[in-house]
DNA sequence: ACAAAAGTGTTTACTTTACACCCATGA
DNA sequence: TCATGGGTGTAAAGTAAACACTTTTGT
């Protein structure tokens, strides 16, 4: 047992997590094995030890819940409305990623009965406040996508440009000319091709990959005004 | 005393709080009345209670410490390093905010010897790691201000034109042309020219105001790639 | 008259948008 | 040969950048 002076709230960490699976995006989501909410869907994440730091928690959490691990999180908001869980004051700290689905064999751990993916435009009811979490964080993704090739997270090593096209249409929620993005993107210059070329129906595509190298270089000399 | 059967973390709210006073951009401060850091100057903040949210909890020790109150608060980072207080596990949800600084007597409350007003670029030793805190601030101003007119909080209601360009110059610290900065704003629309003029030194200068309907209008309706 | 700050216009370069036809492959 | 998806160019409009002299006021 601890005791303490003056009352203390809990603190969780919960993790946001995108992937694209070529058609929709995805959010990983897992079914909450113990009360409260108990069968609901939830966001990954727990409570963070002592001993830990937020992010940390969180990385945990996730690795235990959905077996996702080694994966960038950024924090993006802590939600601290005092009756967001029913047992007791808890704040949650939020946090965002996104990873190429496949990477991740999706298995759910000792916490969750299950971890499982689902389409962002047709997500289950949710526990908690995760609804609004999750608004948040879209509101999020669509806003950074328009100034950080985040997408490239979402992405296999090379992809064609159809692939990278339909990441951001889905995203930002429509259509774009074609031609335009193909002359935008390799403009940027840390889009680049490869030699690779991709067999399937129709004619071969070129394989792109992301040059983080060049993305750096640019971001550290750019004008902000 | 308060007991749980799981260790729990203090949480505090902290407020970063910019002012410009027409040369340097300046940022609110106190002297710590209190042990840790007792004499160190440290950011207005404090333990958040368990009857409110995080923003309530940082208005309400801004005002007890400082004697700012009825301000537009925007959350923007929360520090869980484990060792950044030595009490405790003390973790901080940060806010961000931008004011007038002719609308607010800063006094010092209970909580604090003195509050004070100090140029960013000229910062005393920091409590805790609020030097961290303040650097991810102005990180955050510096690239907000691109995007979105929030200098306006720290001008009066009308400004010259002048003013306006030396907040820009001043946060993101180069030089501006006076022609393009001009048309530029006016441009946007929602930087409106009234009839009142400013007399003082030199040519009397039109003074303009912030129009925040229109600007609202066109937010709703910008497109985003 | 001079010092101090305000006001203003044009040219050039760059970026963004709109728009449609042909090509390479597999079935 | 057909279905599928890949590749590409140009003109027009809009936006951003560079650049310097004149005006109004107070002293």
């Amino acid at each position: 047992m601890y005791t303490y002076e003056h009352p203390h709230p809990s603190v969780t960490a919960d993790c946001v997590v995108f992937a694209f699976d070529g058609k929709s995006l995805n959010l990983l989501l897992i079914n909450r094995g113990i009360e409260p909410y108990k069968g609901s869907w939830a966001l990954p994440g727990g409570f963070i030890h002592m001993d830990e730091t937020a992010e940390d928690g969180a990385l945990r959490e996730l690795k235990e819940e959905t077996g996702v691990e080694d994966i960038y999180l950024e924090q993006f908001h802590t939600f601290t409305t005092v009756d967001r869980d029913p047992r007791e004051r808890v704040m949650t700290i939020a946090f965002l990623a996104f990873i190429r689905q496949d990477d991740y064999s999706v298995v759910a751990g000792d916490d969750a009965a299950k971890a499982q993916w689902f389409p962002v435009d047709n997500l289950p009811e949710l526990a908690f406040d995760h609804k609004e979490i999750i608004k948040m964080a879209l509101d999020k993704l669509r806003w950074k996508i328009t100034y950080e090739p985040l997408v490239f997270h979402l992405l296999n090593k090379t992809f064609t440009m159809t692939q990278l096209l339909t990441i951001y249409e889905v995203v930002i929620g429509k259509e774009l000319d074609r031609r335009n993005f193909n002359k935008k993107m390799l403009q940027l210059g840390y889009v680049v091709p490869t030699e690779e070329r991709v067999q399937g129906v129709g004619r071969p595509g070129t394989l792109y990959m992301f040059d983080e190298e060049k993305y750096r270089e640019q971001i550290n000399n750019r004008n902000v005004f």
